[in-house]
DNA sequence: GTTTGTTTAATTTGAA
DNA sequence: TTCAAATTAAACAAAC
């Protein structure tokens, strides 16, 4: 039986659960009871749904209503998108942006097909199939396909030719439409800052070289979603902007500076309608790594904050029956896994956590990037927890800096000039992250979506 | 000649 | 409404 600590909570949870698996009735009237001091769930009634910013929502993963993998070739594939994606542009967003709340999402997420809205609750099964849909254009970005692309290619480079074949192969749209798309993506590939070009060796034969995420922008790149457009400019950058700015040795201010960071962060600024080169181009690519703000700056972040464990997901596989059992539903190990036992990842050793919003919302984004491991990995070692993870969450999630560590050393040949250490992080400060956390991911109103 | 890569410019779109 | 991200188009050069 699942471990819920609010009575009112714990009944309601009860009850469905007993719509659905009327076989657990035995249990419930035998021994085995809500344990109410262990787990609670009274704090999470204290976070403010409200307060918390959908757009700096880290923890819901709208791949657990759309993404699906399919299998082709060995990449993955999607099918309906990620809604967190709203790069779109040429696919048409609904009159309620599906950006705009994570309950919306859950509840109404709709996608306009040939006129007419698809409710994923109701009918999943009309999501489309971008991979044999012709005629709708994929709501991704193009640097959400670069990305895909690479992401699939289970490689650290790819070249360019190969991003055509997986976008080609993955989406309908791209086998038939005008090949002005692949200007686009070279374009992209050149100008936006997230990704980096590898030449090719010189022995290497083939044409072009190879290009990958630049690691000091991979925290863009989150679940296969591609984060959009600005943060606001307020209450993202400022508190950061000036610890970066008074990190000796970091050009990240000046730079994050100019447009907020958001994904698309295009090389130069943009003045009036026009782009103008600032920052030193091509030559200085491949030397950014060295100032990376992931590396350089005195937060290396907290994993609770990451966010990519997805508390709403565990709550749809126990009430979907999907391969959980109670244990799985065990709230009390997730959150310890998330902070309440957690371990941080920090430079600063003397850190003291956030303090406010802000700084849990840069440490999130800065943890993306650091996040890189194989879920797999990280499941197999750490299955004990009885936390059941969505496969299709895997290639994004990560919670232990060492997974990091071991998967940059494996499959990402990114410099890597300082390590993250583990600290040992007190009960307060875990609670406090926790709290930051949860404020962010709205678990509760999605949780009581179930009630 | 084709592909790849860079750059500029204009336009569209979405968030604040 | 404004600003900036994203897209689109195009020109050009270099490499294969």
């Amino acid at each position: 039986m699942p471990v819920l600590m609010s009575p009112e909570i714990a009944n309601k949870f009860k009850e469905k659960w007993m719509m659905l698996h009327p076989e657990d009735q035995d249990n419930v009237s035998g021994s085995i009871h809500f344990d109410d001091s262990l787990t609670s769930l009274h704090w999470l009634q204290n976070f403010s749904i409200l307060s918390a910013n959908p757009e700096r929502t880290p923890a819901f993963h709208p791949q657990h209503l759309f993404y699906h993998k399919n299998q082709l070739g060995g990449t993955d594939s999607p099918s309906s998108p990620p809604a967190g994606d709203t790069a779109a542009t040429g696919m048409p967003q609904t009159p309620g942006n599906p950006t705009t709340s994570c309950s919306s999402l859950m509840n109404a997420y709709v996608h306009q097909q040939t006129g007419h809205y698809i409710t994923a609750q109701t009918n999943p099964s009309e999501e489309i199939d971008y991979k044999t849909n012709r005629h709708v254009k994929p709501p991704y970005s193009y640097a959400t396909l670069i990305c895909m692309a690479m992401q699939a290619s289970n490689k650290t480079k790819i070249t360019l030719s190969a991003i055509y074949s997986w976008i080609t192969e993955n989406f309908c749209y791209y086998r038939y439409a005008e090949p002005s798309w692949q200007n686009s993506i070279r374009h992209n590939l050149s100008l936006n800052k997230c990704f980096m070009k590898v030449p090719r060796q010189k022995d290497e034969p083939g044409k072009g070289g190879f290009w990958q995420i630049d690691p000091q922008y991979a925290d863009m790149f989150v679940n296969g979603v591609f984060k959009r457009r600005r943060m606001p400019a307020t209450n993202f950058n400022t508190q950061r902007q000036s610890k970066l700015l008074s990190s000796p040795g970091s050009s990240y201010g000046s730079q994050c500076t100019q447009t907020g960071m958001g994904i698309g962060d295009f090389r130069g600024p943009v003045l009036g309608n026009k782009r103008k080169q600032v920052f030193p181009k091509r030559g200085s690519k491949l030397s950014r790594i060295s100032k990376s703000p992931l590396l350089t700056t005195e937060i290396k972040t907290s994993d609770v904050l990451r966010g990519d464990f997805d508390l709403a997901s565990v709550f749809d596989d126990v009430l979907s029956g999907n391969d959980s059992t109670f244990e799985d539903l065990d709230i009390n190990t997730a959150l310890s896994s998330l902070g309440c036992e957690m371990e941080v990842s920090s430079q600063n050793q003397h850190g003291n956590g956030y303090s406010n919003e802000d700084e849990q919302a840069c440490a999130y984004l800065e943890a993306n990037g650091m996040m890189g491991c194989n879920m797999e990995d990280f499941h197999q070692q750490h299955h004990h927890q009885h936390v059941q993870v969505h496969p299709q969450y895997y290639e994004g999630m990560t919670l232990f800096p060492e997974q990091v560590q071991q998967q940059h050393q494996q499959q990402h040949p990114w410099e890597i000039k300082e390590e993250a250490h583990a600290i040992p992080l007190s009960m307060d400060h875990g609670y406090g992250l926790c709290e930051g956390f949860f404020s962010e991911m709205q678990l509760w109103e999605r949780a009581e979506a179930y009630l």
